[in-house]
DNA sequence: ACATCGGGAGAACGCACGTTCTCTCGATGC
DNA sequence: GCATCGAGAGAACGTGCGTTCTCCCGATGT
């Protein structure tokens, strides 16, 4: 039962550093001494570095989108739902260890060399874009496939450019083009100046 | 003279390998065999690892650029020339060693540990940016510069999405997208569904 | 013909990686 | 009290990295 502590010690200094500093520049043994378990035990837990990497990737996901998702699950208005997802990616962009999509960055890094990286980087997007599809769907979009299909792509956009530029406010330009999106597929109750109905308290992204 | 040269074939199995395999993926000495260049004159020629991959960044941003600018430049119509730009990037994402963005990657690989990378990146993001506004100016936008931001959004989602999904109609999403952006600030003379007025003759893409 | 120089090939160096092995020590069973 | 076992600490191993150094050869000037 130590086990499972142990794996979530190494699963969360994985993610810091993974995270923070890239997939390559991070060796086995600095995620030892991060989480203070002894080399034996961390290749009794995960076999290789690709399998830890790919766990660090897979919790992320659920962790990510459980949070995303708890946050937007508090807005009353089904209507407003899809655009409450650009307030908590600024909340999360101006974090200051914010650094892009865990996904993207590990796909650039190692897609081609690494199937389970780039299977765990499809399938996120694959379910970001489910839980938005089932967004617009319940805002009444008329044709929600093609629109949640481009307010994945919007997020993405969102995503990259924040990173790259380190300017939170891509989170915002990104709202306003999914306003206009939204609009143009029949979604009423939105007028793109409106922001403080999803806006006020804010729950702490998970990064 | 034949310095020039050497940089060249230099630049050119950077690009290939860096942009293929990742940046920490390719040592030096694959870089010296896939050029055929002694790594004493590959030292001349970069004094080091980081300044290649700025080289190899700098000259690609130069080319992705002139690729894209010659392709829309072609098409008659300004109004139009913005969604241009999506047939393009459909054309790109087709190509058999397109991996997504060299800037975004190398900036997840290393933009915190490089800041000549990160400065690549950010520089090509605004040229890309400054050439969007451009064509949405000429375009007849009211307010050119938010929907220039989105356009730009709407770009690297698309790159991004097809790179990991490994589906270039990513294009075509980002492409009515954008349609829906354009029409929402006043850009007349493009309708959603013409898409034939900018598709036909299309230059390759230089990927 | 011969000294001089530049450049190519690749060995060498120091380091860090992923992974495995060894040694030691403390807890447990009888 | 003593044998047995599991686990921690970290040394060891083989490899590959970025970078530098050595050696050698062919071209050039006189």
């Amino acid at each position: 039962m130590e086990d499972i502590e142990a794996e979530d010690r190494l699963l969360d200094a994985a993610e810091t550093l993974f995270y923070g500093h890239g997939v390559q520049a991070v060796g086995m043994d600095r995620i030892r001494a991060a989480s203070g378990v002894s080399l034996k035990r961390l290749y009794q837990c995960f076999a290789s570095k690709e399998e830890l990497v790919e766990a660090y990737l897979r919790r992320r996901d659920r962790r990510w989108r459980g949070a995303l998702a708890a946050h937007v699950a508090a807005v009353p208005s089904a209507a407003v739902r899809p655009l409450a997802v650009f307030d908590w990616l600024e909340a999360w962009f101006g974090e200051p260890d914010f650094r892009g999509c865990a996904f993207i960055n590990a796909f650039g890094e190692m897609g081609a060399g690494s199937a389970a990286v780039a299977e765990a980087a499809r399938d996120h997007k694959a379910e970001v874009r489910g839980y938005l599809l089932g967004l617009v769907r319940a805002a009444g979009a008329t044709d929600p496939e093609p629109l949640a299909d481009q307010l994945a792509l919007v997020v993405d956009g969102a995503i990259t450019t924040a990173a790259v530029t380190g300017a939170p406010e891509a989170a915002a330009r990104a709202r306003d083009a999914a306003a206009v999106l939204l609009a143009a597929a029949g979604v009423t109750g939105v007028n793109t100046e409106g922001r403080e109905k999803t806006r006020g308290k804010r729950s702490r992204a998970t990064g």
